[in-house]
DNA sequence: ACTTCTATTATCATGTATGATAATAACCAT
DNA sequence: ATGGTTATTATCATACATGATAATAGAAGT
């Protein structure tokens, strides 16, 4: 699934799209400064109503859904993506529970190393949809594959839904650090 | 959004289309009997941690998405399909909001008691897709509607995703009644 | 009648998310 | 430098979800 971090890394994108301070939103949303924050840096457990409230303040639907597994048909096992794309991974052990848990992770990994064949595995493992969504909430580090993927992106038409990551995203990527 | 209603009508028709008990899940989901009868029931505030868990346990994707309202173009202002399904809504008050926090409810009662217009702007409104995946968690009183909508899901290749909806649904509409 | 499995609900102790407040720091102006 | 805005983090009291246990009740089969 999406996990923790890509609903952290939506959540701030959104916010920031909108130009609101954590403050606005807090009041927007009837929650706290704290609890927003901490939903944005790597909180692991939201509670659907608080983002309930969050997508009600961004102008957003929230969606949660159960999909099951084996609704998806000639996708590759697990296993073999774990083989292609375990080089990639030099730091740490590539485990088939992370393409499940930590999808952005290794979407991340896959876009700023990875080659074309390797995005191509990953598309064929998530779905086109899927894999654009979060190429969407990705952070990107090398200017040129950002620029690479803005284009894509803008080619394959999730237009709206990714407007700041294409405009503004490069001066928020920059300050992020953490 | 999809909500709470539907998020408990997704885990209880995914559970018994496993054949799962509660204490079978509850132990494979590593959480408590009475927290999973109570996600089944009528729950308003999910942890998306023991969604995970229940979604991994139930051999499920748990999607987490937050979509921007203003990317849906070309859709029915709420006003318009607030104005022509009030109708439908004779006990209580339909309001714009509930389409956007209980749309299952909604969904539901259109099924239910109305006309192929009505269920023409839903679609509309909510995206094909969506409304699909809505009519598949949707409870259906009627033995004539459901037989309705069974055949245009099965029409549509919704296939895999209802199954259960299909086959074994009847029973457990039945003595769901609470 | 009787089990047996099931689901729902209650009670209660405990863990933890939340919100209020404040401290700190970073950034950007002037 | 100074002031203002912003985000992050800490502390702490409170509210609430969770899990353990048990009571209740229904359904299905013996």
């Amino acid at each position: 699934m999406r996990s923790t971090l890509a609903i952290s890394r939506q959540l701030r994108n959104r916010r920031q799209q909108l130009g609101l301070s954590l403050t606005q939103l807090a009041r927007r949303a009837d929650t706290s400064v704290p609890t927003l924050s901490r939903y944005e840096n790597g909180w692991s457990r939201f509670e659907v109503a608080t983002l309930q409230k969050l997508a009600t303040a961004l102008n957003c639907d929230l969606v949660v859904r159960l999909e099951p597994r084996e609704s998806q048909r000639d996708r590759p096992s697990s296993a073999e993506v774990v083989e292609q794309l375990s080089r990639l991974f030099w730091d740490t052990r590539l485990e088939a529970s992370h393409l499940a848990e930590n999808t952005l992770w290794v979407v991340e990994r896959v876009l700023e190393f990875g080659s074309l064949d390797d995005v191509r595995i990953l598309i064929a493992l998530l779905g086109r949809a899927e894999f654009l969504s979060l190429v969407g909430d990705a952070r990107i580090e090398s200017a040129r594959t950002r620029a690479f993927w803005q284009q894509m992106l803008d080619k394959e038409g999730v237009a709206c839904t990714r407007k700041f990551s294409r405009e503004e995203a490069a001066s928020s990527w920059r300050n992020s650090s953490r």
